[in-house]
DNA sequence: ACCCTATTTCTACGATCGTGGAAAGACCGT
DNA sequence: ACGGTCTTTCCACGATCGTAGAAATAGGGT
């Protein structure tokens, strides 16, 4: 991933209303969710919100799509994990002894067969 | 992770001079890097890049310590690890299926034993 | 054609950010 | 005590961001 891609996610990511969005376009994952619902659910005005879900947009992080009157948006998930690749990446870049502990965090995390899942 | 603590993290990344200045400062763990240095390497005058460098010790991302004339500062590894476990919980938040491809791509990163390293 | 709903675009305002000159603060050697 | 090095703090400037009112656009129902 490249290091100007990155910022535009990270900084799409850094505001307290497009992180919630985010997380919650997240939450209705693949079904979408309308702009105006994500507006109701955060309590947000309607073009606040579209200007928000515009930057993410253009970050790559979510897209939308026309259903009718309503515009559905919908979480990029592969933006999600090149952007989570890139931090540790990153992070361990010639060093993999560092990135072994980041590793162990997520392993554990939805291995097919465990009962509980802890993610 | 709070939400706030990953908005920070995510903030002081989403710079072009604050990346560049952490991923230097992560290609030279675990000694660390004295702040002319990094200043010197990234071609930035010492006193923009010491407020830079604040906003990334606010946020948690890296740790300074002096030593002598000069002030060392180092990654904050679990730091970067939070935020990537916060990025990938946020998104399969609820819903495995959706991150078991996260998961993927971070395994075959840095196993033990194996000959060559990806990561 | 008209109205209603859903969403975006336009616009402007205050707030925060990035930058770097100038000065101040640590620390060491002599 | 003094000069030199390393770093931070103070300050001010222009640039970008977050917000939301008002108007414009797109689509469906009657």
């Amino acid at each position: 991933m490249e290091s100007t891609l990155a910022i535009d996610a990270l900084a799409a990511l850094a505001q307290p209303t497009r992180l919630d969005a985010f997380r919650l376009i997240m939450k209705h994952e693949p079904n979408g969710l309308p702009a105006g619902e994500v507006a109701r659910l955060l309590d947000v005005p309607q073009n606040t919100m579209s200007s928000h879900l515009a930057v993410l947009t253009r970050a790559g992080l979510i897209s939308s799509e026309r259903h009718s009157r309503s515009i559905i948006y919908r979480a990029e998930i592969d933006k999600v994990r090149e952007l989570a690749s890139f931090l540790v990446t990153d992070c361990c870049g010639g060093r993999p002894e560092l990135c072994e502990p980041l590793v162990a965090e997520f392993t554990p995390c939805c291995v097919p067969g465990e009962g509980k899942n802890a993610c």
